[in-house]
DNA sequence: CGTTTTTGACCTGCGC
DNA sequence: GCGCAGGTCAAAAACG
């Protein structure tokens, strides 16, 4: 396990690059998308983990979902999802620039259903996330 | 065969 | 009002 926990809540807005937006193959996508009527609180946390490896296994399966660059690091940010269907958690990986050793991931929401192995391991790490809640 | 992963495209929100 | 940035979804392909 990682002996640090860096815990930080950051709102980051702005920047950005090029986001390539060509249209070539008729799609007709864009339907209706029901996103606006989320009121239930969405808690996003963002830890620092020193690690190789993008994706560490927290004990829940994950599936990615989006790739995209970011200017702030100018290395793509990683998108992930809980495949479980009762769990709506989203999670994001990030590396440093400074530092490709360092990935940044940020979790987004709570998961919906029992985990003991996942309790356990983040359990003292857990503290730490109650405490940024109340933040 | 099933699941997962990868790329592209599109939409939404906010800023100026 | 328009532009930019970011985020998400979708289909296909690859792998187990």
């Amino acid at each position: 396990m990682v002996s640090g926990v860096t815990g930080a809540a950051a709102p980051e807005s702005g920047a950005g690059s090029s986001s390539g937006v060509g249209r070539e193959e008729t799609k007709g996508k864009g339907s209706a998308r029901a996103r606006g009527s989320r009121k239930a609180s969405r808690p996003r946390f963002a830890f620092q983990t020193k690690s190789e490896n993008d994706v560490l296994d927290d004990g829940y399966r994950w599936r990615k979902y989006g790739q995209k660059a970011v200017k702030n690091s100018a290395f793509p940010r990683s998108y992930y999802r809980c495949t479980h269907h009762t769990c709506n958690v989203k999670k994001q990986v990030q590396r440093l620039a400074k530092d490709t050793s360092i990935v940044v991931t940020t979790y987004e929401g709570v998961h919906n259903h029992p985990c003991e192995k996942l309790m356990e391991a983040l359990n003292p790490i857990l503290r730490q996330l109650q405490f940024l809640s109340q933040l």
